[in-house]
DNA sequence: TCCATATTCAACCCAGCAGTTAAGTAAGCA
DNA sequence: TGCTTACTTAACTGCTGGGTTGAATATGGA
């Protein structure tokens, strides 16, 4: 249903809002269940499901029922052609993943990942 | 007077546009000024400068006036917090330049990159 | 000094996106 | 069969983004 190859204008524009970041963020840990996904957001159900629909589109994430419930989980594959693209300009840096976990960090600082880790 | 640190909305949201990735593009090869950046496209002069405008908020190309042409070059440093973030969930695969290449072609393919090169 | 070149600014139009609420569908359970 | 849970769709609103044209600014050259 998802598209297979989404174009670059499709993910950067997923990859531009702090919601969608913030929902991979969450979806790195563990696959979720929408109503899980939208507990830590102050908007509602229905703008995290308009949100998790764009990042299907932009082939980010891959969403599976079982029973009444539809799990998503993350498609880092999705990211690959952007990545690619990006690099080509940043020949340089090798990555540094604890600077990522600061992003993340400071990302969900603003939407709680949901209390599935230590208090 | 473009910000030091410009978050990933705005990088992201940046790169989300096929024209200013094209620019992005055309500006790895050599630096441009507005007039010759704006020469491949079919839209204003005035539309380039506004994409334009929308890369240097983003960090991700520089402009410097000399004479009454202001040149633009690229800002590759302005991708790395973006890079970061993205290979932080892609972990995975080291670079394949070639793609790169590929998506560049296939991009520039309409906004031919200025007749630089041979015919 | 006057004109041409290079670029931005201002005002406006229109399409699309993130959000809302309310109604609709789908699946499990009593 | 009917209620509840889980989620999406529809219809609407307000704002932003990319485009336009036309005027304004800045610089270099005759």
């Amino acid at each position: 249903m998802a598209p297979q190859n989404p174009s670059l204008d499709i993910i950067f524009a997923a990859l531009a809002d702090p919601t969608r970041r913030a929902i991979l963020g969450m979806l790195l840990e563990d696959d979720m269940a929408v109503t899980d996904v939208a507990a830590p957001f102050e908007v509602s159900l229905a703008a995290i499901s308009k949100h998790l629909a764009v990042l299907v589109t932009a082939g980010l994430i891959r969403q599976e029922r079982r029973g009444r419930i539809i799990w998503c989980k993350l498609e880092p594959e999705g990211l690959r052609s952007a990545s690619v693209w990006m690099q080509g300009f940043g020949q340089f840096e090798p990555v540094d993943l604890d600077d990522f976990e600061r992003f993340l960090l400071a990302e969900l600082g603003g939407a709680p990942s949901e209390g599935k880790e230590q208090p």
